[in-house]
DNA sequence: AACTATTTATAAGA
DNA sequence: TTCTTATAAATAGTT
């Protein structure tokens, strides 16, 4: 609009373009917020030029948010509604889900067993106890194991007893034999902390039911149930 | 800007002010259009005037739903995604709820038991079968209920057999004795379908693991289990 | 809504 | 980018 007209239609010269793309965007804006303020309007303007750069104008007395919401209810346009009524959906679905296995668990402790039919209720029964006996194997299993893994441990150690005994007897008869290198510190073997025992006794407790062993409840894992008291 | 400078502040008048939003806003849409058209932008502008009334332009090659997609992914979060992402934190957590839920349902089916400790195993196992024991209780109460129940309905059906019994020696002892209205359609009191039984019978089961009442587990409730078969 | 004197915006050049 | 400036466009006040 000056120094000569110009045609409306794409600007070809792409340093040009973008020049007048600055130069004009700031007249848009500042023509916005005359408006804004002359008028008491409020005026929202996003930008988004060629190169996918983005610029707003937001008038001050409000939000681009406000703006978007009075848009959406004046237009009627669903403008983020749609995910967000399919997530509305989804949560409701995953409550009632929910509600379902809430009650499957509510049946399998003997509640809410009003909505259930005589047969039902016989074969919650027999699902029930062929569940108990799965589990029960299972359980005697893992003590299975739990003892397999422990007289492992006992001949492990009766081997290392034999070796420490053998090897004292040895050097009672001859003082001078095999000079010890790592400082006769044969706990390491078995990475006992401060020493170690003297003297190495053996508790298997022979009923699971009356052990204390305290820290198996708290690591769960099955590794955990082959740890062994070693007393002195 | 023309026949005499303004100042930029919000103009008195009503009806002055009313004139120019007009006029401003066309000058504005107009610049915008031209940016569109000079420098191959997109242009979204959002006007609400003093009185509420709300006016756009949006570029043509785009519509207001791209450009607000864009500028929500531009700016990012936080628009209207607070509520947004509260619905998702909802969502996430009934899921983890879920999750849980199914977890322990398959404990107490024997499944995934590797995740559980040796105590919580023996706890399971007690706490299952307490369960059985007491769905078991609620069974026989069930069973007792119908026991009850079908006494009764002998009770009943052997009080109208004998009435029926009285009424037929009646009638023969006089043949025109109390002339009977209803066609003779005695069953109707007990609701038998075709003419009912002649002589009746009862079989009540000495045992319910043994009777076949197929009707049992569709309708489910327990009012079904009060439902005896009435044999010829 | 039209007119027009003036202000403002801006295209081209630096 | 910013400044300059000649000129096109926008528009305030009037009709």
């Amino acid at each position: 609009m000056a120094r000569g007209k110009i045609q409306i239609k794409l600007i070809e010269n792409q340093t040009n373009r973008q020049v007048t793309y600055s130069k004009r965007r700031n007249g848009l804006f500042k023509k916005a917020h005359e408006l804004t303020v002359l008028c008491d309007a409020k005026v929202s303007i996003i930008m988004i030029s060629s190169t996918q750069k983005l610029h707003e104008y937001i008038s001050p007395s409000t939000t681009t948010k406000q703006v978007f919401d009075q848009y959406q209810k004046a237009v009627g346009v669903d403008l983020w509604n749609s995910r967000y009524e399919k997530m509305q959906g989804h949560l409701q679905k995953l409550k009632e889900v929910n509600r379902n296995l809430r009650k499957e668990i509510r049946q399998r402790m003997g509640e809410s067993l009003n909505d259930l039919g005589y047969e039902q209720m016989v074969n919650l029964i027999e699902d029930i106890d062929s569940s108990l006996r799965l589990i029960r194997e299972k359980k005697y299993k893992v003590i299975g194991n739990q003892i397999e893994t422990g007289k492992k441990k006992v001949r492990n150690v009766e081997e290392i007893h034999r070796n420490l005994v053998l090897e004292y007897d040895a050097r009672h008869e001859d003082p001078h034999y095999g000079l010890v290198e790592n400082d006769g510190d044969y706990d390491s073997v078995l990475g006992f902390p401060n020493g170690g025992p003297r003297i190495i006794t053996l508790c298997l407790p022979p009923n699971h039911h009356h052990n204390h062993h305290h820290g198996l409840h708290s690591g769960g894992a099955a590794s955990d149930l082959t740890t062994f008291a070693l007393l002195e």
